[in-house]
DNA sequence: TCTATATATCGTACTATAACGATATATAAA
DNA sequence: TTTATATATCGTTATAGTACGATATATAGA
């Protein structure tokens, strides 16, 4: 099996995931969200910022796919729902945690 | 062996080197220098622009240690020696490519 | 030395992102 | 129904990223 270049379509959307994970505060959230779904305001609160802002973050990576919604009363809870996410934190972890 | 969050500093490093990643053109040439090591004039046209612009996109993935150089004569040649890079093309193609 | 080639850098204009306060909506509890 | 809580959205402003033409540098060959 030999390695193929994807096309432009396709590392067009491969970018704008990448982006979608390219911010401290949405790496966060990932890393919280790695073994649990957390909600808005535990995100907010865990992540030191607005729960407004902590929204805007969570709904830029589930429009494109990093994460799904589940709807309990007043609360929403967040979970990963791409599989390739735990994969990027992993490399992200092994080259940037301090141990 | 359990997991901890990582540190802003370290976060902002890590969304650091994913912005450096999430650019169509610099996936590409990315996925180019998967095997082999290439010159900017080489990577500009499988890329279809001009090869200021593959410098300086070249210039930005080697600033944060992505990429390295070597110059030959008149010619640079760009390679990967950032191992997890590898990790996340294959994140990327098993994701996108329409196969 | 002169010229061509390869690459890099600079200044500018354009576009995208991010954070914020204000406000809106939706649910729950009083 | 009124009020509080949780979340989402909007409009604005500030900042960062991108592409471009022009120019600079560095090497090779004539």
């Amino acid at each position: 099996m030999f390695k193929e270049v994807p096309d432009l379509e396709s590392l067009s959307q491969a970018a704008e995931c990448l982006r979608a994970l390219a911010h401290p505060v949405r790496l966060k959230i990932l890393f919280l969200l790695e073994k649990n779904r957390w909600t808005v305001g535990e995100l907010a609160k865990a992540c030191s910022i607005r729960s407004h802002v902590a929204s805007e973050h969570l709904r830029l990576m589930q429009r494109c796919g990093i994460l799904s919604v589940e709807k309990e009363g007043q609360k929403t809870y967040y979970q990963i729902c791409e599989s390739q996410v735990h994969a990027i934190l992993a490399c992200m972890r092994e080259k940037f945690s301090k141990s």
